[in-house]
Order: structure tokens, then C-alpha cells, then sequence
DNA sequence: CTGAAAGCGCTTACAG
DNA sequence: CTGAAAGCGCTTACAG
């Protein structure tokens, strides 16, 4: 907080070295260059004394690196991806890394933009929440040699770094649970945006439902990203009203399950008595809720941590060659709202 | 995502004329220095057709400004803050502006921490949300010459420029609601923490319980910031078991209504059958409530707006002499919670 | 073990 | 209206 800069010049003068040798201890390359002890030491306390805070400008032309990595979400006001953003924030800070949010709405053409903004920005990396419709851009942005690594969704037909969920897993396991509970008809609640978590986790539901020579029932036809509240209405009505009521419902996300039993409370349907229901994610908005609520749990902040631990390695090795990837594993958290039927 | 990044000497070379030319066009100075059109649009068309994009950290190191600017909160994973943050962003790209957050956890030490990462990264501004303790910090920043504004909490003692709740207004509207409605015996929730929103908050609900005539009571003494759920269930308990158990319970912020209404529904007291209640902010957790909360809205989303402005008009026009405030006005939410008694 | 010097890409005062 | 040149603060290959 001086009024004028200190530079490694003013170290130099200071000590009475030159500039090269100041700029070696500061970047503790002291012994590769075999900077004597004595002269690290004095110039180590110089800088101190004088309160030097290197010019990350001038750092990061020359060095055609930032310490600084792109992160783009969907929404970072999201409970889920905010909960990411404070992790990865955490763990970057721990690499002495900064990061840049972005928030892309689902929309492919702003998370186009962003990509350009940060790209340009001069970002190290980036940890990307692909959206429909992004695929392209994402193709492209993985061929140049800027690290990149995936969040909660793959684009199964690139081969890029990911961290994401075993969501065939989870709703297996939320499948399996409400027939051992004693359901039988078992519907569930996804999106209509075909991307690879949603798209996982109906597969898990429906290949489990088949094994057991059960039918499924994927209501995902009218909910768009806008307007859900008025959607899951509709299908509530839908599923509730129907010849063949649902016994159970499994909500493939955490929007989908609070907007859900909130349409399911509007509609006077109540939890388990007249509909068991899984859900995705725990949330403040369970707590409050008349009863447990059975859910599928993910290890989010292990998102964040392994997304950033993923691309600092990119980053430092430069090994482009190597892609890798990491499935967290989900876990059934057993409420009252599936109660044994 | 070239191979090779284009410079302004490509385009210099590509066009003819020199680097500075481009760079006078390029930063739409051309009419400044009388640059012909003729000239602006050739180089305008070689900067597309080669993709220029112009390199932030020399821009950066020359001109001492980089486009940046820090954001530290106490929690970005808290609704409120997530919130927040993401009106930053979306203001601060429109004037192309990035974003650097940081959670400082209600931690002196992090948050002085967070502001030297910062302000050593070069980011041209910040906007902080003080913590407990942090007072001497932030003093010390406000005299330097980087713009600052306060968000969400003011230091009274500083003149910086800020942008808060009317929050003395806040609990004054809760207080005059709950004896409009009948209640008399009304006590607050709060911390201890000593924070300008919620000190302002207390002083609200006691000199509108002063004004009539009624007695306050204000439980804040073992509530921090750690261990809020348990203290929380303490503090209800005594509250609600008390010889002269409260009518009614004001709660000074959104984590302490979420965790009060758990506490309460733990000890099986309903609201607002036994006690009335009044919240802070909406939340998701409210919609799945067994009954409407009664709560003070916040315009959440203009503090974010707002501070962006401020800070950015500082930067720009690097008048520090002027210092802007913008006090946000609470609206009273009237929900079934606090239900004529 | 240490110093002199080039150069990263840009902006801008100066000269014409 | 346009060009040549300095310099922002740093890193690093080169020379000794």
C-alpha cells in the first residue's frame, strides 16, 4: 500500500546486485543458478524490508503465464455450483492461483463469449460446465493447447478432462430403493436439454426398472431451462391425475426436487402418503420440509477440490497427452419420504 | 486459439503503417489523433480478418490498469452472497470488467490476506464486505489511492463509499408488523459479532419497542459464527421456555431464521400456533415451510448492481474526493408466520 | 557465482 | 495525419 511501486531494481540498488540476481532468489530459483546463501539471504530481507510485491502485469507477459484459471458455470448463484465455486476458489488460492467466474445460463452463445473473455484475459486454464448447444466450441477450444477440464457434464464424443458424477449410479440406487421400499410404478422428473448427467442419470433409472420388468416413465418432454415452477406443475398434474397414478417419484436434480414438492404441496399430494419421492442433493430447502426427505448425495465440494487439482496439473506438466478423469461416487441418503410402502 | 498470438505488429506489417497507428485504432483514439478513415477502417478490417486480440498483460503493464476488479465476501457458498456475486459479474462484464472473488469467512486475517493477493494481482478496485476485526485493515486501504466500496456492513467510523440496507428500517417495519398483529413479548435473534448491519438491526427492533412502551430483548450472547445450529437450538430454548416465553421472534439475518424455524421444529413448537415468527430474506427453504414466512426482503440483487457502479465511476473518474453511499430500502413481506395472534 | 542486455506487447509523448 | 522510440517490470539465455 506505498505510493510508488517497489520493483526488483529498487532491491537491487538497495542490496547493490543486479536485477538478474534479485529476480532469481524471488522466483527461488537461488540454487539452480547457484546464488550464493549469504546474498539470498540479504536480498530475501531486502525485499521484506521493503515491502516488494512482484508486478504480476510484467510476470505474466514475459512469462506468457498468469496464475489465473477461467471457471464457467452455469449460474453461479446456484446453491449447487456455488458450493463448487467456493471450493475451487479455496483450493486455487492454495496453488496461489486466482480464478475468474463466469456464468453462462445454459446458453451456448454467452458461454462462447466467456470463453473468448477469459481466453483473452490470458487465463492458465479453464474448468468448464458445458451447456447445449456448446459442443462445437468445446471441440474447438480442446484442440488448441489450453488446458481444460469438464465440470458435472461430459461431452461423451471428446476425449477432454472431467470430474463428474456416476449419475448412471445414483439413480440406480434411487431406483433400487423405491422397489425394495415396495413401489412398483416409478416415474421420474429430467430435463429436456439432452445433456450427459440428465441423460445418465434416466439411463440408470431405466435400465434398473427394466431388470426388474418394470416399466419407466422419463418425464422430461415440456420442462425447458425458463419457466420450471409452471412446467413441473403441468407434469405433476400429469403424473398425480393420470388413469395409472405414480407411486413414487425420482427428480433428477435438485431444482427438479424442490419445485417438485413444492407443486406436489400446491396440488395437496402429500409426502410419502400419497407419492414417495427421491431427490437430488441435500438443501437448506429439505430442512424445513414437513418430513425427511430421501435423497442422492454428491460429493460436491470434491467437484471443486478435483476440477482444480486436474487442471493445475495440465498446467504445470503441459502434458497434453494426458487426459484424466475422475468419477465421484454418489450415495443414498434415506429419508421418510420413501417410506416403506 | 491460433498457434502464434497476433500482435500489433502483424497488423502494422500486414497493413503498412505503423504499430502505433494500430494501437491509436485499436483504442478508438483515432479521432483524438485525427487518424483518417480511410486508415481506422483498413486496420479495423486486418485486426478481424487476424483475429487480433490484444495481449491484457502488456496493456496492463503499460497503462497500470488491468480490468480488474476484486470482490470479497464473507462466504460466496451463502445464498445471499452467491446472489450478490453474480449481479457483480454481469455488471462488471458489461464494462468489461473481470472479477476476482474471494470468501473471507468472517476472518480478519483471511480477509487482510485476500486484499494483498489482490491488490498485488493489480486489480483497479475493490468491493468489500468488512468482518469483525477488519476495521484497521480496511482504514488502511480507504487511504490509499484504490478505489473502494463496502458492501452489506460500513465501518461508521470511516468515511468510505458503500452500499447497505436501511437496516434500522428493516426491523422496525418487523417490529411494528408483530404489534400490529398483537403481540407484545417480542425478542430478536442476532449475533455477536458486532457488525454495522445487525447492530443496526437491533437498534431498530428495541427503539420501536421503546417508542411502545414495550420491552426488548435481544439474544445475542452466544451465538458466533461457528456452531450456529447448536447455539441457535440454546438460544430457543430459552426463549421458548422461559417463565414469560417470547409471543413472537424477530430473527436479524437469513442463516438465523433457517436455523431457528429447524430449532423450533425440533422442540415441536409451531409457528405460528406458539410463537410468531419474522425472517430475513427469501429463501427456498421458506417455500417448502409448512406455512408462509412472514420476513424482511432485501433487494439483494441491487447491492451487487450498485456497487459496481460506485466502483466503477471511482475508477474512472479517480476522484477520490468523492465518496458515494447508496442506502437500499427493506420491504415487509407479510406471510401466515406472523398471523394476528 | 554474478552482470549486462534483450525482449515480452503495448501506450504515448514527441517530432515531423 | 503518421512514424520512431522509450519504457512499463520482469525473466532468462549468454557471457564471464
Amino acid at each position: 500500500m506505498q505510493s510508488r511501486r517497489i520493483t526488483i531494481k529498487d532491491i537491487a540498488e538497495a542490496v547493490g546486485v543486479s536485477t538478474s540476481l534479485v529476480s532469481f532468489v524471488m522466483n527461488n530459483k537461488g540454487k539452480h543458478y547457484r546464488v550464493s546463501e549469504e546474498m539470498t539471504r540479504r536480498i530475501q530481507e531486502t525485499a521484506r524490508a521493503l515491502n516488494y510485491q512482484p508486478n504480476n502485469a510484467a510476470r505474466s507477459l514475459r512469462s506468457g503465464r498468469s496464475r489465473t484459471i477461467g471457471v464457467i458455470v452455469s449460474d453461479i448463484s446456484n446453491p449447487f455450483f456455488a458450493d463448487i465455486a467456493r471450493r475451487i476458489e479455496d483450493n486455487a488460492y492454495k496453488y496461489n492461483y486466482t480464478v475468474i467466474f463466469g456464468s453462462s445460463d445454459e446458453n451456448a452463445a454467452k458461454l462462447e463469449n466467456l470463453i473468448n473473455v477469459m481466453v483473452n484475459k490470458g487465463v492458465d486454464g479453464l474448468i468448464i460446465v458445458p451447456c447445449h448447444g456448446s459442443e462445437e466450441v468445446i471441440r474447438q477450444l480442446a484442440e488448441t493447447s489450453l488446458p481444460l477440464v469438464l465440470l458435472d457434464r461430459t461431452i461423451p464424443e471428446l476425449e477432454i478432462s472431467h470430474v463428474v458424477l456416476n449419475n448412471r449410479k445414483a439413480t440406480a440406487l434411487a431406483t433400487e430403493h423405491l422397489i425394495e421400499q415396495g413401489y412398483r410404478r416409478i416415474e421420474m422428473v429430467s430435463y429436456d436439454m439432452r445433456l450427459s448427467n440428465t441423460l445418465e442419470r434416466e439411463t440408470g433409472y431405466s435400465s434398473t426398472m427394466e431388470q426388474q420388468g418394470l416399466k419407466s416413465f422419463i418425464h422430461t418432454h415440456r420442462i425447458k431451462f425458463q419457466h420450471i415452477p409452471e412446467q413441473i406443475q403441468k407434469v405433476v398434474q400429469e403424473i398425480t391425475q393420470s388413469s395409472h397414478p405414480a407411486e413414487a417419484i425420482i427428480f433428477a436434480t435438485n431444482t427438479l426436487a424442490i419445485e417438485g414438492l413444492k407443486a406436489l404441496a400446491k396440488f395437496n399430494i402429500t409426502v410419502p402418503d400419497n407419492i414417495a419421492v427421491v431427490g437430488f442433493d441435500g438443501s437448506e430447502a429439505f430442512e424445513l420440509y414437513h418430513t425427511t426427505l430421501t435423497y442422492i448425495k454428491q460429493p460436491i465440494e470434491q467437484f471443486g477440490y478435483e476440477a482444480v487439482e486436474l487442471l493445475i496439473k495440465g498446467i504445470e506438466n503441459q502434458d497434453k497427452s494426458r487426459i484424466a478423469s475422475i468419477t465421484l461416487s454418489p450415495e443414498l441418503i434415506r429419508g421418510n419420504s420413501s417410506r416403506k410402502k
